[in-house]
DNA sequence: GTGAAAGCGCTAACAG
DNA sequence: CTGTTAGCGCTTTCAC
């Protein structure tokens, strides 16, 4: 089913098809229903693919995560494809997980798409710079920036530094983290926030501890912790580790606050459930902002594909600390 | 930056460069290695268009949801991913959300995929007909089956009948139900299955009481039914709903169960802190289960274009009940 | 082993 | 207004 097929249907010639369905010309009122006529008849659907080669533009964006488990990564995608939608773009998504060809199927991804988002721990360096020196304009999300790539992050350690505080404030003085900082750009901003906030207070830094970032994980990460010289507070990397952490609690009678604190990230549905203190984030708009700002690069590019790249932009969107009563007593209005 | 450049780069014929880089042929090692050099030199990323255009497919699927709100739909379309890239397809998304256009985006679509998942409350019958008679094969999800179009969907009807069953053997008499039938066919089967169910006990049927998806609209909803001549338990839709509910009750000093049982839908992570009893239903296993069909049907098609096609698969997921403390207490073991 | 050339489906000059 | 035709970037015979 091609346009040939519907030009010989409607007794015109390809051009005049194109020049109904694209309305990209005028055409005799008559000629044109008839075309549509025929169109409707073959249940045409135009091929993209010829449209977008002989346009030489894909018309559609990529966006590259970890996964899709929970609702941050979920929020974030479709923050993106409203935008890129909205933008005239379709959106092709890759989530790397557990495969271990991932660097090869983003550079696919990068064949398929006229820009492409690229998120947290998903592929190393050398193949982020690499599509980008390739020309496909590139957008770094949650991830430490690259020379020449724009980037947008989150405030991770500044408000990790609040959180550390908010803490100490409470009385706690002997604080775990639950996370892995190697394993993604975020958690590795948290903890080094904490930190920071921590040896402010005149605190020892503490030793990670490092967990998956499920809920399970952080249950069972915390049932070892609080098996031994237990901590005062436990701060979780997000707050499905947070919840395991909760979880852990429970199991073995220990009562949040009272006897342990516990704080997450994310500020998930459940946080307010559960009572968790949480840092939020403004999942949605770091999504739209990245497809904006690919969008942008490819207008530029397509406008004069000589003139030498402005320079890499970054960003930081503000997060926000979400104080419920995991992290300790708050007391009635005046008290602490 | 094309195949040409390359060919020139590394003084051989294009064909040679598709060769190497497909892996196609046998290649002299010293040609293909000057090859290799020159597209790595160059960053050269093959255009896909291309390729797919030679080929004749375009080695890429859609799944169109209503949004990514919540965890359901995020697992539907990971799992989706997850066997569609297994398969050796990228993933194109559409998020029908409150666009207007929603049957033209389809449609656009459409003719960028080899074939496509459509589910719940997105686009008209006639839409998702027509795309499937040009041609594109294509999956119906959580959606009422068409003729000649594959489905599958999770038991809504039996498992709302057998949480009824539940909730009267607690003694609970006045039912309502939360969530718009006609807003989606998921809703529609669980409010038909309370109904009945309620019925199979001699019970009036209720009325539903139409609300939005989200926790607020859950709230309230609930909120102007709390405060009339209230119900012995409200079925919510889903979760967040549920959720919507069980904050609804709190802030007029209800205690859920003593005053008020409280039911949700899909057992979403906030439902376990909530203590929400729910019913589970095996989302990442309903997008991957939709992947390999439609892989299947483009493989048959692929296989013999003029074979007559298969009759239409359906398929019913199980779902399961979650009993947790909001529809009743369940007392020490033995007890009810 | 390698190259030349014919498409794949569509858009967009360029002629009429 | 409408038709002809030359690509867009790649794969794939078919020759050599």
């Amino acid at each position: 089913m091609t346009i040939y097929e519907v030009a010989r249907h409607a007794g015109v010639s390809i051009a005049t098809v194109s020049r109904v369905l694209r309305g990209t010309a005028p055409v005799a009122e008559q000629t044109s229903a008839r075309v549509r006529a025929a169109a409707q008849a073959l249940h045409f659907t135009p091929n993209r693919l010829g449209r977008s080669l002989a346009e030489g533009r894909h018309a559609a964006n990529g966006i590259v995560f970890p996964d899709l488990v929970g609702p941050y990564y979920a929020e974030v995608v479709l923050g993106y494809e409203e935008a890129a939608s909205e933008l005239g773009s379709s959106v092709l998504i890759l989530a790397t997980g557990r495969r271990r060809d991932a660097a090869a199927a983003v550079v696919e991804l990068a064949g398929r798409v006229d820009g492409l988002v690229i998120m947290g721990n998903t592929v190393d360096d050398a193949t982020a710079a690499g599509i980008a020196a390739g020309g496909v304009p590139v957008v770094l999300l949650a991830r430490e920036p690259l020379a020449g790539i724009d980037t947008i992050r989150t405030r991770n350690a500044a408000s990790a530094k609040v959180l550390a505080a908010h803490l100490v404030e409470h009385g706690h003085r002997r604080i775990a983290f639950l996370g892995d900082p190697a394993g993604s750009p975020d958690v590795a901003g948290r903890f080094a926030g904490l930190a920071a906030g921590l040896r402010a207070a005149g605190l020892p830094a503490p030793e990670p501890v490092s967990c998956g970032l499920e809920t399970a994980a952080g249950e069972a990460a915390a049932a070892v912790l609080l098996d031994g010289d237990r901590p005062d507070a436990i701060v979780g990397a997000n707050d499905e580790v947070a919840l395991g952490a909760l979880l852990a609690a429970a199991a073995v009678g220990l009562r949040v606050p009272d006897d342990l604190a516990v704080t997450g990230w994310d500020d998930v549905l459940a946080a307010r459930f559960a009572g968790l203190t949480t840092v939020r984030q403004p999942m949605r708009e770091l999504g739209a902002t990245a497809a904006r700002w690919v969008h942008r690069r490819i207008a530029e590019r397509t406008a004069d594909p000589n003139r030498p790249l402005a320079p890499a932009r970054r960003r930081i969107l503000p997060t926000q600390l979400v104080v419920r009563r995991s992290c300790g007593h708050h007391g009635t209005p005046g008290g602490s």
